[in-house]
DNA sequence: ACCGCACCCTGAGCGC
DNA sequence: TGCGCTCAGGGTGCGG
C-alpha cells in the first residue's frame, strides 16, 4: 500500500534510470479504466520523448517528457514500479528465479498485471508499471494542462504545520483520522501512518476531528512528519505488495506500533491494541496510550 | 461544504 | 481434495 513514503522512495529510485533518457517504445496491455489516457494514445504520444524529470505531489507521480507533456502516475493500493533489473523473488515467475539462481542474469517476465513497460533508446534498464488489483491511475497531461485532482490537493505531509491541521479540524463533525487522510487537507497520509501517528501523538483514530486540541494537533503534525521521515529512511513499508525499483523491501513494517497488530501488546503499556472501523477502514490504538 | 458510501479488482482463505 | 464463494484492502468520485 504504497502511501508517501513509498512514492518517494519509488521516485528516488527512479531519478537516475530516468531522467535524460528518451523513452523509445512502450508496451502496455489492453484498455482498462485504470488508464485515464487510452494506452493507444500513450503509445502515440510516449515514443521519442525525453525524460526531463520525476518529481512527487502527495501520493502521485509526474514524469515530466519533452515537448511539455507529463505522465501522472497513482500507485493505487498494489501499484509497482521497478526496473528491468530488479532481483527481488516477488517479483519473479519461477523460471526467472531459476536463471537468478543459476547466476544467469534475470529477466523479470511481464505478466498480465505488467500494464507499462518503458523501453529506451539506450538499451538500457525497461521500467515496468505492475499493478494487480488496477487501483492504481496512468494518465497523459498535456502541454499547461493541470489535473483538477492536483490542484486539490493539500500542503504535502512532510510539510504539514500544526495551524494548517488545527484549523482543517474545526467544525467538522468527521473523525481525526479521517481529516488526515483527506488529501485535499495534507496529501500523502494513508491508513499506516495515519494510525501510526495518531498512536505517538496519543489521541484515537475515531476521536472527533473539533476536539482535537491546538496543542494537539501541534504533536500531530511534528508526529506524522516524523514517521513518515523515519519510514522513508528504512526503505517505506513492505506491508503487502511494495517492492522498491531496484527490488529491495521496505522496513518500516518492523517498526509499526499499532498498524495490523491487532490484539499483539501495545510496544509502550503492554496493553493488547484494539482495532476498530473509522471511515470505513480498519484502524488500530491502544486504549490506553490513546484517548 | 461536508460526509458517507459504492465502486474499482484480485487473491487469500474459508466452508461445503 | 477441489471447487466456489466472500471479503479485505485504499482512494476517489458522487449523491445526499
Amino acid at each position: 500500500m504504497p502511501e508517501l513514503p513509498e512514492v518517494e522512495i519509488t521516485r528516488r529510485h527512479l531519478v537516475p534510470y530516468l531522467v535524460g533518457r528518451r523513452i523509445e517504445n512502450i508496451q502496455t496491455t489492453g484498455d482498462s479504466y485504470f488508464f485515464i489516457t487510452p494506452p493507444s494514445q500513450l503509445c502515440q504520444c510516449l515514443p521519442g520523448r525525453r525524460v526531463e524529470g520525476l518529481t512527487r505531489r502527495g501520493k502521485y507521480l509526474l514524469m515530466g517528457l519533452s515537448g511539455g507533456y507529463q505522465l501522472l502516475i497513482h500507485l493505487g493500493m498494489t501499484g509497482q514500479l521497478f526496473t528491468s533489473n530488479a532481483t527481488n523473488g516477488r517479483l519473479l515467475t519461477a523460471t526467472a528465479r531459476a536463471a537468478l539462481a543459476d547466476g544467469r542474469e534475470q529477466v523479470f517476465e511481464p505478466d498480465a498485471h505488467t500494464h507499462l513497460q518503458l523501453e529506451f533508446a539506450d538499451k538500457g534498464p525497461t521500467i515496468f508499471f505492475r499493478d494487480v488489483r488496477k487501483f492504481g491511475k496512468l494518465l497523459l497531461l498535456d502541454r499547461g494542462q493541470v489535473h483538477p485532482r492536483l490542484a486539490r490537493l493539500g500542503p504535502d505531509a512532510l510539510e504539514v504545520s500544526g495551524s494548517v491541521l488545527f484549523r482543517a479540524t474545526r467544525r467538522r463533525s468527521c473523525a481525526i483520522k479521517t481529516v488526515l487522510m483527506n488529501q485535499s487537507v495534507i496529501a500523502g497520509v494513508g491508513n499506516i501512518y495515519a494510525d501510526e501517528a495518531l498512536f505517538l501523538a496519543g489521541v484515537r483514530p475515531g476521536r472527533g476531528a473539533a476536539q482535537v486540541t491546538r496543542r494537539q494537533c501541534d504533536v500531530l503534525a511534528q508526529k506524522l512528519r516524523a514517521v513518515l521521515e523515519r519510514s522513508i529512511k528504512a526503505g517505506g513499508s513492505s506491508i503487502s505488495d511494495f517492492v522498491a525499483p531496484d527490488g529491495s523491501d521496505g522496513a518500516y513494517q518492523n517498526e509499526r506500533h499499532v498498524y495490523a497488530r491487532a490484539n499483539e501488546p501495545c510496544h509502550i503499556c503492554q496493553t493488547p491494541i484494539k482495532r476498530s472501523v473509522v471511515a470505513q477502514r480498519s484502524s488500530h490504538y491502544c486504549p490506553c496510550c490513546q484517548s
